[in-house]
DNA sequence: ACCTGAACACCGTTCAAGT
DNA sequence: ACCTGAACACCGTTCAAGT
């Protein structure tokens, strides 16, 4: 009996690329980023590396489709009652609470931006801001803005992990960094080594919400 | 002779980190991210590759020095005069400028983030607002804001140079992305294919302005 | 058709040996 | 002190050989 027939015997699941991806998850997860190579891929599923290819095109292939699984999940569980701010705020954080838990998607988004989980989230955003009566033309503006900053976020966060991953602690790098500078003044920058991400997100999320609503003639 | 000594006699350039860096930015303009190697640059400036360890890091040091050159002489043209609005926009296309004359500058960016030029950026940013009278609080999230914002523009177009110089045309990829979903309605997303980065990016920066000049309660 | 796993063409980095 | 370049420990991907 081959490996692979021991496998399908074993848990019913022959090699798929559904299987490959799901499997791409849990080294993500569980080692980050620097752990997914076809070969872990490939002892994981008792199979042989080349085995991966009948089933994915390459690693970008499989990197690809783990972003998409892991970002469409956030994305459809969009609320379509709520008030457009509210469901704008809870779009863009629940971006930023998959890249918390998975942060290998902050990476990957940034690799490859535009995928279609990205081009949802830019209409869901402009839909919303359709019905709240906005512009077409501010609807795209804030859509653009709010994809990019969370894609921003998203690369940081993703630096910090594997930052983490590799020994060292980011705030104190970032902490070292601010103090680096030949910058005399205007130390605000230096507040970022104490804030709360999530909640810096929120706030910048209502500066792009204030200047919808001032664009749209209200205060 | 050795090479070094050939090299040194021909151009009175010892190897240094600074001409490390000057190659690798030469070569990351001329042929882009991929051939950027530790046995390229020890190529083009005639010594081994093990030579280069002795002056630098390593190759994250190469790039971060690269990418903290192209970018500081971005941050230090910023005019002092002008009003705080336009200062900020100069400030945030001048990154996008950077970027697009050097692509690879997006991908380490969104790489690497807070790294000392990003943090001057940051505080030039709070800085024309601090001056503007805006609270200090409005400062960090519009900082913060504008700063990410530049840093998902910086991811996508470098992605987007990484698709051309393979051979891919990536506004055809994001034609057909947004041809692949099936979203039946709300087609904003659609207009990301005729748009002009440059004119979007500035778009945004006016919707945050917006934003700010809102919470300082003046329309 | 699918799997196997050695082989290929690369990497970044190290290090004994030279000067 | 600096340089050399082979060697090491990896990659992603391919492909002849198997079933």
């Amino acid at each position: 009996m081959t490996p692979a027939k021991q496998r399908a015997a074993r848990r019913s699941d022959a090699l798929s690329k559904d299987l490959i991806v799901a499997t791409a998850i849990e080294i993500l997860d569980s080692e980050g980023e620097g752990a997914l190579t076809f070969r872990a891929l490939a002892r994981r599923l008792s199979t042989g590396s080349g085995a991966l290819y009948h089933h994915v095109a390459n690693k970008d292939d499989v990197l690809r489709a783990a972003t998409g699984q892991v970002i469409a999940s956030t994305t459809h569980k969009s609320e379509h009652d709520a008030a457009p701010a509210d469901a704008i705020r809870a779009l863009i954080l629940g971006i930023f609470d998959a890249i918390d838990a998975h942060p290998w998607v902050g990476a990957q988004l940034a690799r490859e931006p535009w995928q279609v989980p990205l081009l949802d989230l830019f209409d869901a955003v402009a839909e919303r801001l359709d019905a709240d009566g906005v512009a077409e033309r501010t609807q795209f503006d804030a859509a653009s803005v709010l994809v990019h900053y969370v894609l921003g976020v998203a690369a940081q966060y993703a630096a910090a992990a594997r930052a983490l991953a590799g020994g060292a602690d980011p705030s104190a790098l970032l902490r070292a960094a601010v103090e680096q500078r030949a910058g005399e003044r205007s130390p605000v920058a230096a507040r970022l080594t104490e804030h709360d991400d999530r909640e810096q997100l929120r706030a910048g999320v209502d500066l792009v919400l204030a200047g919808i609503a001032a664009l749209k003639g209200r205060p």
